[in-house]
DNA sequence: ATGAAAGCGCTAACAC
DNA sequence: GTGTTAGCGCTTTCAT
């Protein structure tokens, strides 16, 4: 080994044993809880304290390479600069260590191939499990995993490409409460911009305007739609000056807080104002979305909670074996701000 | 074993072997760059050729139980959804990544005692370095690794309980540019909320103002400045409401953004004016903070840098053994915005 | 150039 | 109740 310079060598079981003046396997029960019952209470005592003096921690490599179980837990993102997913990751975090996992996150940086990557390393690693949030609706890399009986739970995101437990959010009553709030106000003509409709939360959100549009009278010309490329301020700003170049809505409801942001750069760009001139929903209410000008109307998503019933799932998962078909959807909430207002 | 369902039980390097038709231990060499050269070329395909079609992956606790390295580095924030530190995380494990390394994030939730399990914890699972983004001035758990050797470089905070490589940006530069900026526009009564002065951000940028601002000849009145409790919005309205009572600044220079973003509130509610009744300047320039009301202006930090010398440091370490006092201090730029402006 | 064998630290099946 | 033993998958020294 590369000798830790100045470094103390790890106690190993052995020495807890010696000291202890037992066996390594003795040791061994005696620190297990599981098996603690098979050994007399005074050498429990004795090993406990030679472990303690010793500041002695079970090696899990060797421990995981006897059991075939590592208790780690790999966390796919696609990009954990977006504030969305650090409290999916947190709230995931949080019940996997009480379970005594420890979880690794891998950032595609929204790249497709990085995924598969990032699931073959993680694999390599021995996770037990993943938890997986970067899925595209037509995901091979997810599909393959899954084939392979890799226990494995989808967040935020779900695809079509393998059958796997899942939790999301409920798009379409996000969308139908978003909806109300704008018919209510007395938009008619109200402009989407939508994800990708590569991602489950692209497509469920376009589809649930449309059906919940007509539901509520309000015009469905399709050159009130327009589809951007990424989740991005950028290709939000993009797809609002198209949008603003072919249709004059007077709301839009943005795919998500990201566009939001670029539909409103893109009204200042052109000087109209919000609300007064066109309102905007955005959707996740990321962090700060309250210190916008004008703070933004946008539907609230439980990340944290997403992430720690995902993590719950998975837990079952390893503990229980495969669960049926388990389709989570959690409920949304619409929070008014001042993006939104009646039309003129 | 808990058997995988349905699973595919993972190729081992015997298998690999086998269908080589040559040993373990040579399968183990062809398959190894360092080692590959003490092996037939046919050997090495045959054994390739065999890895590929059993899409062999090594198992990487049995080579870490043989080699005592585990390519694991432990990364531990005080808190994720702070969007200061993703770009820390992402900087370091794009660098760590090239080099092989897997990193695992602990997230301490800002609590001292959660940062030492968190490098107990990351410790027994055997990493092979720490990257240490917690820090505070008086860090027992930072001092304690350190005794023992365990190769650690810090990020972003420093400490004084031990003498470790760090990588810091130029608190020192920052405030003076930022003082500069204030002074310039005609301000004398500069407010200051400084972080907490148990992290070194919070002293070093507290340090740092009272010595440029005597020497720039603005006032330096104690109850111009005001320490907040912590880096949040919530403690930066407290301090600032606190400031606003005993003081008239016409400026205020907040311990980083969270804090500016309170001021603003307090500003607000106080029915004050930014920047025409008085000017706001943050730190670190994370997300979104162009997009407040008025556009903030800050002290913009290379957090992805940041997080990516501090990996580099700690891969030399990891190959060529301790480095000697090192310190490496990033420089940082002012983003003029729209929060700053000259007194009435 | 390759096979044989030992052993990393731990757990578990088997003795006694 | 505790010692013994084998072996998880890999690397590496020692033979040959």
């Amino acid at each position: 080994m590369a000798a830790r310079p100045g470094g103390t060598r790890h106690a190993t079981l052995k020495d807890v044993a010696e000291r202890a003046g037992v066996h390594a396997g003795t040791a061994s029960r005696a620190l297990n809880p599981a098996t603690q019952g098979l050994v007399s209470e005074a050498t429990v005592r004795a090993v406990r304290e030679a472990a303690k003096a010793l500041d002695y921690r079970p090696n899990s490599m060797a421990r995981g390479l006897k059991t075939n179980k590592t208790f780690m837990v790999g966390v796919i993102v696609p990009d954990l600069s977006n504030p969305l997913f650090p409290p999916i990751v947190r709230g995931a975090e949080e019940v996997l260590s009480r379970a005594g996992y420890t979880t690794i996150i891998a950032d595609t940086d929204n790249d497709r191939e990085r995924e598969g990557e990032s699931i073959a390393a993680l694999r390599a690693r021995q996770v037990d499990g993943l938890l997986v949030a970067s899925a595209s609706r037509d995901d091979e890399a997810v599909r393959t995993a899954v084939e392979q009986g890799v226990p494995l739970v989808l967040v935020n995101r779900r695809t079509e490409s393998a059958n796997v437990p899942t939790v999301t959010s409920d798009d379409r009553s996000g969308i139908e409460k978003a909806l109300e709030h704008l018919v209510r106000l007395g938009h008619t003509a109200i402009g989407h911009l939508p994800g990708p409709a590569h991602l489950s939360t692209g497509l469920e959100r376009a589809r649930a305007f449309r059906h919940h549009m007509s539901e509520l009278g309000g015009t469905l010309a399709p050159e009130l739609t327009v589809e951007c490329s990424t989740y991005s301020v950028d290709a939000g700003a993009v797809a609002a000056r198209t949008l603003l170049d072919q249709a004059e809505p007077t709301a839009i409801l943005a795919g998500n807080d990201q566009i939001a942001v670029g539909v409103l750069d893109v009204l200042r760009e052109r000087g109209l104002r919000c609300p007064e001139d066109v309102s905007v929903v955005g959707y996740n209410d990321m962090t700060f979305m309250d210190k916008l000008s004008p703070p933004l109307t946008t539907v609230r998503v439980p990340h944290a909670a997403m992430g720690a019933e995902a993590a719950q799932l998975l837990l079952r998962w390893l503990a229980e074996g495969p669960p049926g078909p388990n389709m989570l959807t959690l409920p949304v909430e619409l929070v008014v701000r001042g993006s939104t207002a009646s039309p003129a």
